[in-house]
DNA sequence: AAACTGTACAACCGCAAGCGA
DNA sequence: CTCGCTTGCGGTTGTACAGTT
């Protein structure tokens, strides 16, 4: 699924896929001193990487608090909420997502929620014709009974005004800013006429879940990332095992690095 | 069974923002 | 102000695997 692995001619460097020895080396070496410099960073590991596919490689796959695959229905209509709102601003709508990566929330959008996105988009379509027509036709029934045999739409097709308040296209369009509001019945949804069918899973689990989604999603804090050392730079001279230590990473305080310093 | 097509996703690349000298 | 460096972002590619013909 991925490129093979192969060595970069012009810079000497390992490219393609990464192996599971590489993988824990990195690890090890991040979840032990940080990432400190991504570009010097690998030379410490003991990687022939560039800095770049190491960061990539820690940030949308060894981080400890990634989450991988089997996105929720409530992920998933969060991303496309956000993606309506924001278009492709991954790395924000990854922000709102604890455990998704910017990249992996990217590739899920071009594989699964593209395709939800264009059926949106031509659902609202439809129901903007829908409403203008149904206003129009209110109009011309005014002064007349309320008879609806000259409608084009099913005998069971609901008041323009029913339309207006509860159907689905109407959550979905005009709850922009809340999705924990209310809910609209399959009933509303089919009484608009249209064939709904191919969404509605979807809409309902929008329904279910998002009554039980507190604000607590929105609030909750990222697990953040406490092994970067700000500001610290190792002396390639230190060596520890198979890395290059940088060292103080790992030191609450400065005895403890004198310690391991050999003062 | 083989060939073809579609899907999923890891990884690469180029660019721009941010920051310090 | 600008130059150089690092990091982060978003677009795109490559390829294994699954499904279909």
């Amino acid at each position: 699924m991925v490129k093979s692995p192969y060595y970069d001619e012009l810079s000497g460097l390992k490219k393609g896929a990464w192996s599971p020895e590489e993988d824990d080396k990195l690890k090890a070496y991040v979840q032990r001193y940080g990432h400190w410099n991504w570009r010097e960073l690998p030379k410490f590991a003991g990687l022939s990487r560039c800095g770049k596919s190491c960061r990539l490689r820690w940030m949308n796959y060894l981080q400890p608090d990634v989450k991988r695959g089997n996105y929720t229905k409530e992920e998933d209509e969060v991303i496309l909420k956000l993606h309506e709102e924001l278009g492709n601003k991954w790395s924000i709508i990854a922000s709102k997502l604890p455990g998704r990566t910017d990249n992996e929330i990217k590739n899920h959008w071009h594989t699964h929620l593209k395709k939800r996105a264009k059926q949106n988009v031509r659902k609202a379509e439809v129901k903007d014709r829908l409403l203008s027509e149904a206003s129009h036709s209110e109009k011309s029934q005014i002064n007349t009974d309320h008879s609806e045999s000259e409608s084009h739409v099913p005998a069971d097709y609901a008041p323009s005004h029913h339309i207006l308040e509860s159907s689905v296209l109407s959550q979905e369009t005009e709850c922009s800013s809340d999705f924990t509001s209310s809910t609209s019945s399959p009933h509303d949804q089919i009484s608009t006429g249209v064939n709904w069918a191919v969404d509605q899973d979807s809409q309902l689990g929008l329904s279910e879940t998002f009554d039980q989604f507190s604000g607590d999603f929105w609030t909750e804090p990222f697990v953040a990332d406490n092994t970067f050392v700000p500001n610290y730079r190792p002396s390639p001279s230190l060596f520890d095992g198979e890395f290059i230590s940088p060292y103080a990473s790992y030191h609450n305080n400065v005895s403890d690095l004198c310690w391991d310093l050999g003062f």
